[in-house]
RNA sequence: GGACGCUUAGCUCAGUUGGUUAGAGCACGUGCUUCACACGCACGGGGUCACAGGUUCGAGUCCUGUAGCGUCCA
């Protein structure tokens, strides 16, 4: 038997045993035929990330689940891998080509291109990956995917052909939201809004023809610069100032000098600004709309980089947006038509990923609507799938309600390339509907015409978020079915839990939730109860809450407020981070980072670590290898009151992880175990253990319970600290050479109880009771020795006034009070010494200090305390005599109370009756 | 504007279905190198549970409203 280090030291454990579970295939998800099966699916992070403290919570919750899982019995498969993140990646690769070679991306063209992403990617991708085992997660490697691996592709091509043929994807010239940093356009989620300081711009349009005495209309905009591009006015239909104006027209300020009708609108807001309503159909989505209804033009001012263009006139055109819009303000105001200019601030759309305002540009994309919408609602709403917490059902479903159309083209290269082939020659600008379904002029399949030089491929790939909704299935081979025999899809589909932060509930939840439902299963049209169950990507979803820094900011790389979990599993451990990370984070809550937790995690592991070290010390180890060989050794009838509180105590923690587990409360786990070890293992049982560990007779027994503890401990912590335990587990013998921690069967408290239960052991409530009063007792003549000042010196002697029952209890218990409270000797006595004194449950104990009693300082003292339980008397009295609570309170409170009462009563008494001694 | 969440000790947070005198870790103060652990041990100070009403014998907990903070949607 190896002897245990002084300190835990986590560097060389952490990296020895986890290249023995890589070595022995701990990971690897294999289900024997019929076996339960537990598996997660990660999500996926961007193939070119690193690790930081939002993954390290969301990974740590699905290495717990998964070990759980695996301690359970279950087969538990965790599938890695990462994501390709079109935009993000691409961007970053562009600009590592301009700044090492000055090159854009089309000077090195498609091919090229694509090439120096793909060495990028072997180059510096799936550090991730790396870093996630330093965290020590239990990933079955040999399933890695990554969305843009051969397989995965085509199962992603394999989706939009399949969507395409049933009527759910179309081309169209719609508004999208234009990114003119990426050059691309986003979906909507893609778009973020943000309140933006800015200006808003009161102009005056003439009356081409003055009516009366109105020879101009007042409007009001925060983008003089599309003025330009105005081809109306729009008021609203009812509003009575300007009926009568309908049909006119007004003079354009800016740009090209012409006449513009005003039209009437019902989408016109009469009460924002003066009612009147600039219409700019190619840049917002509410004026296109205005324009489609009116048959008004389209003048487009803006090219695709955000910079205005010839449509914009001469002296804006080729200025960035911004300069253009500050110059706009200028050329109005010389030309009278500026009356006001304030400052203001509305929302505005920015790109998430760039940072930048988007804007909404008419361009050629790809929809999708959505399929499996409704049955997406229903498995839900019938808890087919639960969420954790649950009150994020509502937020999904008011999406689902709202639902619009997917924009699922990105104008990259780094993507699924869409498998759609034009004809060469023919002008795609000008294809209808009907021309997509015709097969001479549109093919759409997964491998191309088979005349490939008569035709040309659409340039734009799929969002990113296209390919990973298929995620919890395509990893399972989906759609080849080979694939799928070999990563056993039948067995592990539906996944069991998805774990993520809920920023994502609409990237990622429902689309998979609907991709889930539509392709893992035949194509029909209404499904069954029992049909969508089996198609279900997943039956839980665990949200988990977002890293905060100290402020409540949201960590980010940008910010640089977050620290690097690299360093932290440096300085504390992997299991200290994941440990006290866990600690803080409370379900669905969102975290503040506070390394002290981190530290505390770390302290833990230490004290695990030296309680074993003395459980070595204690006495020689004996055949730990089995329950059954520690049970034993274990004597029913030797079992004492500390025995009882510390099995009861044990009980308990093991039900409160149970609990744990199955609700997704994770932080009253980690709490439980924390104090379960610390305070009723290591602070009493320990301590008072440490008497009978003398004694021969008790030794064996008082160590089998030890042992048996400690293993049930150890099982219950190794799903959120896997390291340190697997080294305890070896160090004490619990498991045999080449076997792991994992392979054994982690029981139910049901079981425990069960268990104890056949050996004659019941857990006696009433010891525990006394355990609970002998706690109180030392703890209380440890405050007396602190108070007197004599807390260090250990041969004081206490002289104790009790009844024959109290006095009882203190002499079984002798051994151990004298050693926790460090004292010489209790003593009987029937008198009043003229001591300082505490008066306990179990009786007064005068300490004898050796010098005279100071009778001031003792009054005081005392005083003070009665003050105290007078107060508490008053109280409860007061509680009793309202007649309402004796005849409405349930009996056991009233008890309760009364009990109470009596106990409070006598303290004062006897307090009383120091006093006067004095 | 709508939805959801949060507000408990100096800080970070627990507090299950309402039931004794509201807890923990950190920080702070005092004393301890006591034969596992100073990454530790013992003791202590510190809270009108955001505010105002209501239900109840009894509210940190349930209901209504208010304020502040945060998130999402429009």
């Amino acid at each position: 038997m190896p002897e245990i280090t002084k300190s835990y030291e986590p560097r060389d454990v952490e990296a020895r045993w986890y290249a023995a579970w890589q070595q022995a295939k701990c990971f690897a998800g294999k289900a024997l035929p019929g076996q339960e099966t537990y598996t997660i699916v990660i999500p996926p992070p961007n193939v070119t990330g690193i690790l930081h403290m939002g993954h390290v919570l969301n990974n740590t919750l699905q290495d717990a689940l998964i070990r759980r899982a695996r301690l359970e019995g279950k087969a538990a498969c965790w599938i890695p891998g990462t994501d390709h993140a079109g935009i993000a990646t691409q961007t970053m690769v562009e600009k590592h080509l301009k700044k090492s070679e000055g090159k854009g991306r089309r000077d090195l063209g498609r091919d090229a291109f694509l090439e120096r992403v793909w060495s990028w990617r072997g180059e510096k991708g799936d550090i991730i990956l790396k870093q996630l085992r330093e965290l020590g997660c239990s990933c079955d490697w040999d399933r890695t995917h990554f969305t843009m691996d051969p397989g995965y592709s085509r199962a992603v091509l394999t989706s939009f052909v399949h969507l395409f043929r049933k009527g759910h994807i179309y081309r169209g010239k719609r508004m999208v939201n234009w990114c003119p940093a990426s050059l691309t356009a986003l979906s909507d989620e893609e778009v973020e809004m943000r309140p933006t300081k800015g200006f808003i711009y009161k102009l005056r349009y003439d009356l081409v023809t003055p009516s009366g005495e109105t020879t101009h209309l007042v409007v009001e905009t925060t983008r003089p610069e599309t003025i330009p591009a105005d081809v109306a006015l729009a008021v609203h239909p009812d509003d009575a100032r300007y009926r009568h104006l309908v049909g006119q027209h007004v003079w354009r300020p800016l740009g090209e000098r012409a006449p513009l009708p005003i039209v009437a609108d019902a989408a016109v807001d009469p009460v924002f600004a003066a009612g009147v309503l600039k219409v700019t159909p190619a840049h917002d989505k509410v004026d296109f709309e205005i324009g489609q209804r009116h048959r008004l033009p389209v003048i487009d001012a803006l090219n695709a980089d955000g910079t205005l263009n010839e449509a914009a006139g001469p002296e804006l055109a080729g200025m960035e947006r911004f300069a253009g819009r500050k110059k706009a303000a200028e050329l109005l105001r010389e030309r009278g038509a500026l009356l006001e200019e304030k400052p203001y601030e509305n929302n505005v759309g920015y790109s998430q990923r760039a940072g930048v305002p988007i804007e909404p540009r008419l361009t050629q994309q790809w929809w999708l609507r959505y399929p499996r919408v409704e049955e997406a609602k229903q498995v839900v709403r019938d808890g087919l799938i639960q969420f954790h917490p649950e009150r994020w059902s509502k937020v999904y479903l008011n999406w689902l309600e709202n639902i619009q159309d997917w924009c699922i083209s990105r104008q990259l290269w780094w993507g699924h390339r869409i498998p759609v082939w034009y004809r060469k020659g023919i002008d795609r600008e000008k294809l209808t509907e009907a021309d997509l379904l015709d097969p001479t002029k549109v093919h759409v399949s997964l491998d191309g015409p088979s005349d490939p030089q008569g035709w040309e491929q659409e340039e734009d790939v799929l969002d990113t978020w296209a390919s990973s909704w298929l995620w919890p299935f395509a990893t399972l081979g989906w759609p080849d079915p080979s694939a799928m025999a070999k990563a056993n899809y039948s067995a592990f589909y539906p996944t069991t839990t998805l774990a993520t932060g809920a920023d994502i509930i609409f990237f990622w939840v429902a689309r998979m939730i609907m991709a889930g439902l539509e392709f893992t299963g035949d194509d029909r049209a209404s499904l069954s109860h029992e049909e969508l169950a089996r198609r279900v990507p997943f039956r839980h979803v665990y949200f988990n809450g977002i890293v905060r820094d100290k402020t409540g900011r949201k960590m980010s790389k940008t910010l640089g407020n977050s620290p690097d979990p690299l360093d932290l599993i440096a300085k504390y451990g992997a299991d200290g981070l994941r440990f006290g990370l866990l600690q803080i984070a409370p379900l669905g809550q969102d975290v503040k980072f506070d390394e002290d937790r981190i530290e505390s995690g770390k302290n833990f592991c230490n004290k695990l670590w030296n309680a074993c070290r003395f459980r070595q010390m204690s006495g020689p180890m004996a055949d730990n290898r089995s329950p059954e060989a520690i049970f034993a050794r274990l004597v029913p009838a030797k079992l004492d009151d500390d025995d009882h509180a510390l099995l009861a105590a044990l009980v308990d923690t093991v039900r409160t992880v149970e609990r744990g587990f199955s609700d997704f409360e994770f932080a009253g786990a980690t709490q439980r175990l924390y104090s379960f070890f610390w305070n009723d293992f290591c602070d009493w049982y320990v301590e008072v253990a440490k008497t009978r560990v003398q004694d021969p007779a008790a030794q064996p027994h008082v160590l089998a319970v030890q042992d048996l503890v400690i293993r049930e401990f150890l099982l219950l912590f190794a799903p959120f600290a896997p390291f340190i335990t697997e080294e305890l587990w070896h160090l004490l013998g619990y498991g045999g050479d080449g076997e792991f921690l994992q392979s054994t069967r982690i029981g139910t408290s049901d079981g425990l109880t069960a268990q104890l239960a056949s050996l004659g052991i019941r857990i006696d409530s009433e010891a525990t009771a006394r355990v609970e009063t002998l706690k109180q007792v030392t703890s209380l003549a440890r405050q007396l020795k602190a108070d007197q000042a004599v807390a260090q010196k250990r041969d004081v002697t206490f002289h104790v006034l009790a009844g024959d029952a109290e006095w009882s209890l203190v002499a079984v218990s002798m051994a151990k009070i004298t050693r926790l409270v460090g004292a010489a000797s209790l003593l009987r006595t029937a008198d009043k010494p003229a001591f300082p004194a505490m008066v306990t449950p179990l009786g007064t104990f005068f300490l004898d200090t050796g010098i005279k009693v100071d009778a001031a300082a003792e009054k005081q003292r005392l005083t003070k305390e009665l003050d105290q339980v007078s107060k508490h008397v008053a109280a409860t009295e007061a509680r009793l005599s309202n007649e309402a609570f004796v005849s409405k309170a349930p009996p056991a409170v009233l008890e309760g109370a009364r009990k109470q009462l009596a106990d409070q009563k006598a303290k004062r008494a006897e307090i009383e009756r120091l006093l006067a001694a004095l």
